[in-house]
DNA sequence: CTATAAACGAGACGGTACGTCATGTCTTATT
DNA sequence: AATAAGACATGACGTACCGTCTCGTTTATAG
């Protein structure tokens, strides 16, 4: 039944991304070296090699758990869920194995394919959820409309989610300040009313 | 007067920036080296290393001038401004040297203090000056009150330009997907008006 | 009666011996892996060492086969002999399994006492006996005179051994030049009738 | 003048090639790593591979130095000539950093043309001068005939450099017996009056 | 007009990591 | 038990860059 050879143990996958956080913490990316990884896990360097591709497919898989943790607990309203979210993920991307390996990751995908998909359906799809799923619940409150073109409804979800992650990465990374109560709660209401003065509407 | 020994050639610095930005755009940063980057501009490592400190320095000036093309014509309204101010962010985001570089320095930067600043002068201060210069052509168009606070103002803008830069980032660096006319119509809709509907204001 | 479990299957030997040679052939000895041989051989590496303890056991038994087709066929005089062996040695020499095979074994086994002895047993052994049978049948023939000290003539064969083949294998393999008819007979009239022009004797 | 760059040390090809002799002393030639050899050495491995092209090359030049060392004294007679040099080629191949290391190159060398020659040329080319001289100074004694035709006189030389460093090396390495002065005295005498008894000659 | 001092090119140098490969052992399921 | 398959720890391979160094050469100012 089984397939013939020796299975790989179960365990050093997890053994092996723990120790790739752990480097992450330690040294940051760009210190980030194979060798050490290897050593970290007390695994061998070949080892690391037969189930990862190299650096970059590792660390998405070791960071990628990190998002797997991201939830979205009803607060109530609209504008206390997009709270909720920007907190949680700005403390995401404080976290020194995470914040600064996703922009590194990112930075390599725009030169790789495989990289970008990877990176998406690990990494960014599981922050989208969020979005789409608070969306539904505001829509549920009657604070959204109900849009019936479901492309549009995309796009919207879309932009949303890029002003969202987008402001809370540059936020913490870029401009390197923190995100805290007080910004992110000029922010949700610049996301919910706009910049506009109220009179200057329509 | 002048030092004693025989002077740096001026010429040189701008043609390692260049050999730089071109190393930068055929390799991408995570293959760019120095030896490669010296061979380019025909010219000795020790004489990089004698006008930068390493890697990362060296992109950052030769990525700086790249933001200095930023500019802001008058489009005569806010909504103009802003989406004329974004697409041409995206584009320069879009060209190989500027966009994943950035992204990579400013991973980087988490670990590195004096990188974050050099980073912040060099490239960030001036993208925010067309935020700010934005803010007060609207101001004088009426289109935005008057903030009496400038702490409050600045705090403002370094929101606005946190979600515009953001937001344009994300969406083409993250996401990956192009931020042509329709997107940077409906974001600058979503700026200026935010998300609820009309009549949930007040 | 047999002992239990699967026996061994006996035609896995001389597979795996006849894929040792050809790998000596194909990669040489320095090249020749014992994954690459257990590949050929269709067999898989712990086989192998089940059955040998290394590369250097299975090499000596790869190839002493070879020493095994020498022969004597009797020329009819003390010369025509000599010359026959040395042409057979030679030719096998020749072999890239062979020639370069025996010179890496030996090599190894100046620091390795059981390799020593299993090399002397299964290949130089086998080509000492053709000295032993040639000096036998010129002793028959009276060209040879009988030596009642078997200790003394025991010594002399060793002599004329180790004269006959390390002259052939130093010529082959040392000076890399062919061991052909011309030179064999010269190489046969020295060992006859010495250096010293026949005037000089005694 | 001189080259542009910095020059190399050179004491450090004196360092390395002690150092390699020292391993092949320590572990022999199939345990020789080129990593020790650099660490013995002092040195980085990439200054071992800019100055050699690998293992083999190395130790060409590590054991050459050995055999410059072989000199031919007058001991007065062709046989007193023969014997002082067979003792002390024999010296030599005992040394564990020649012997089992010339077998090894010469092992490699039946399928690498350059390395033949550099074998020759840095190592049997400097053997075979005592033959030269050895066969010089006879004729100077007149106890060699004088040759007229100089290839006829290579031929031969040549056949009795193959004859005496070829048997010594057998009797040495590949019987693995000692190279005594019973040995020699015996050796000299077949190599100057041959096999066959004096009245079989003629 | 000659010191002297720095810039500059070339390339050697000690390190360190790379990604691959072979070793010999082990753990499975199958025969 | 032997076998095929293949995972595994180990450690060398030869290469590539790193950042530093040591040269000879060039180009400026200062004495």
């Amino acid at each position: 039944m089984g397939r013939p050879g020796r299975p790989r143990r179960p365990e050093t996958d997890s053994a092996i991304l723990a120790a790739t956080r752990a480097a992450l913490v330690e040294l940051g990316w760009s210190k980030l070296t194979m060798s050490d990884v290897a050593k970290r896990a007390g695994v061998a360097k070949t080892t690391l090699y037969r189930r990862w591709s190299g650096r970059c497919d590792l660390v998405v898989d070791a960071v990628a758990v990190l998002f797997d943790d991201l939830e979205l607990p009803d607060r109530g309203s609209l504008a206390a869920d997009v709270e909720g979210v920007v907190l949680q993920f700005a403390a995401l991307l404080a976290r020194p194995e995470a914040g600064a390996s996703l922009l590194a990751l990112v930075a390599e995908s725009t030169r790789d394919q495989a990289l970008r998909q990877r990176i998406r359906h690990s990494i960014v799809d599981r922050q989208k959820r969020l979005v789409l799923l608070g969306r539904e619940r505001a829509r549920l409150r009657g604070e959204l409309p109900y849009e019936p073109d479901p492309e549009a409804d995309g796009r919207t979800a879309d932009l949303v989610f890029d002003v969202i992650a987008g402001a809370v990465l540059h936020r913490a990374l870029v401009s390197a300040r923190p995100v805290d109560e007080g910004w992110t709660r000029t922010f949700t209401a610049l996301l919910l009313d706009g910049l506009s003065p109220t009179g200057a509407r329509g």
